[in-house]
DNA sequence: CATGAATGAGCCTTCATTCAT
DNA sequence: TATGAATGAAGGCTCATTCAT
């Protein structure tokens, strides 16, 4: 790769963050081309050498985060690493704890993946549901695997509680969106694991 | 009331109803003014003598949802209707049943609901977090009653596992949406309750 | 007249009044007929009954105007009254102090007569104009008397001083609009007067 | 100043040039940008990237008015130049002579500056009569002096005279307006000098 | 006759996009 | 290649005017 190519590439790079910065502060509808221009003091003609269009730039800033994110889970461990309850539990407690950090860390990730993917096309839409279907999938794979081993119940809809799971993770990462959030979302995630491995029926009932 | 301010009352209530089709059609940002009038028939010009402009239609939509989703839930059992761990498994079937019957026989009632409220404004976002908080709140208070019958764990953590919940009723929402959801959504409903109600942990595990 | 003419003559003066209220106090562009029917509680339909049109109005408006300080210039002495150089200094301080009365006392008819003219329509600032030159007229009128009975000049420009005379009355009525003006404009009429008679050329010069 | 500056500043220059054209044929409420942008066979777009708005025109439209007839004025003598009568009747004279040589040569100004600064804006009407008051301000310097060199008439009020005459300079530009006027002004001019310096009185009254 | 609901021409303004420099 | 001047489609909104009630 030419040095020529090296800065461009960054320089993508850099509209691409200053995009999702944007989006971010100001949602895309109220963002300009020449808002994210001027937060890169480039000229926003450049833009237009990087980026097709207004339209594309976001599909290019969602890639970036879905990037991120499964990269984040990424490190840990895969649908199979889990041969036990007790493993399959810490297993969970593990990825409870990866995505908020991404999210948390960073509340602009969640809140330009859940809110400003909606409200500007229906194909953005779709991606951003197809990316929950892929999560989804991806914790199916887990049940399915913990009812393979036999430490999950044997009757367990699978994919329809992956649904459901899906929905308390879609929770939590709202949940570290508001402005108030400065409690520790370790109290939601601890709620939810024992949500999901008792239930919340009393012993005795 | 004469007859006129009926008149009147009853455009005003067609122009929310037309907003409400073509933000769900084309989204907010796409839809203007003058669409929403030639949906109806009417000048353009009539619009501003029912409501202030674009923005003020919108919060008069929501409010609108709001309030049937509110009217189709206050037919069901208060929070502390039920007594017995069945009692309270009925109800909560009964809720499951009702929230779909409104999402799931017009999608567009969710589609807006959850995403048009986004990429507007802090303002409406705010709205519909609040929303989620209500429901959330309700949802605390059937467990917080379960818990004080004794028929629901006496350690549960009644705000968070509400949360939890409330994302699992989110998912099913969304999972209502998706344009093949041809499949009935009384799977996901069941698999929700099981998953409230016995985990997913094997018994013996 | 019939009762039923008489009060249409009526609301019509009041229409004409409210007009000139809404006219003095947001000017032409900014006044709409709206705002003239909720000054008189009248409906804004009505208005049409009465006037063709939005321009059509301040037409009224200044023929009113226009009467009214006809009719307070009337009460004073005709053209050929003055006879001898005093009696027609005398003459010249009961104009001066006539015309002000009314522009002072209500600084709304000079602020419509000069302000709200112009900027409308080339005929209004015409019909502004013929009033400024009727009124040069009238001033020529005295001069011409005052130099057939010799007490003034004989070689006396009578066209263009009238004219001359006439922006030292503009000028007057100008003073009186200033937000400041407190200040008593009998010292500008004073002054003008002098300037009139005497000149401002030292005796000895 | 590099070639992009000059341009730029070039047609800054037009867009106020093209506006006084507009405002002067068809004032400025019947003027739109789109008139302008026309007139200068620029997309109207171009305008805002020069001008705030339409209100933003306006005011420089009148600056550069302003500076044009300060500009023409300041080549006269100043107020001090003159020490005796005729010294001072000779640039009374001139003054006369170079104020409706702007007017009369051009008599859209008088007419943009008198006509369409009222009506606009509480603000822009104040503006214009500032500039008279200012007017005034010079003349009194004018006649100040007059006074100190003994010419003129030492119980000479001066700023109430300077008003005076600063109205007889307001009828002769209101005069220079007129669609007939192609009679000359040098008349109206003698004939204010002449009532300036000897008054209207015969000698012998 | 009075009313005010309805209308739509028309305006200002924004901003994504293009292209000459 | 980077720039930013130019553009004009598009849309929100106002308000004078009409007309059915």
């Amino acid at each position: 790769m030419t040095r020529a190519e090296r800065k461009k590439a960054e320089l993508r790079r850099e509209i691409i963050d200053a995009s999702f910065e944007c989006f971010a502060k100001h949602g895309y509808h109220a963002t300009g081309i020449a808002d994210i221009a001027t937060t890169l003091g480039i000229g926003h003609g450049t833009f237009y050498r990087y980026f097709e269009n207004k339209r594309d730039i976001i599909d290019h800033v969602i890639d970036d985060l879905i990037a991120k994110i499964i990269s984040a889970l990424a490190v840990e461990n895969a649908p199979d690493a889990a041969n036990t309850l007790d493993e399959y539990r810490a297993q969970v407690g593990r990825i409870a704890e990866a995505l908020p950090r991404i999210f948390f860390d960073d509340p602009r990730i969640p809140r330009v993946l859940l809110f400003e993917t909606t409200g500007v096309d229906a194909d953005l839409t779709g991606r951003m549901l197809d990316l929950l279907d892929q999560s989804a999938s991806l914790t199916a794979a887990y049940l399915h695997h913990g009812v393979e081993c036999g430490y999950l119940r044997a009757d367990l809809d699978v994919d329809n509680t992956a649904q459901a799971v899906n929905g308390m993770m879609l929770a939590s990462a709202i949940h570290g969106l508001r402005a108030d959030s400065s409690v520790d979302c370790a109290a939601l995630n601890q709620a939810i694991s024992r949500l999901m491995f008792d239930g919340i029926r009393a012993e005795n009932a």
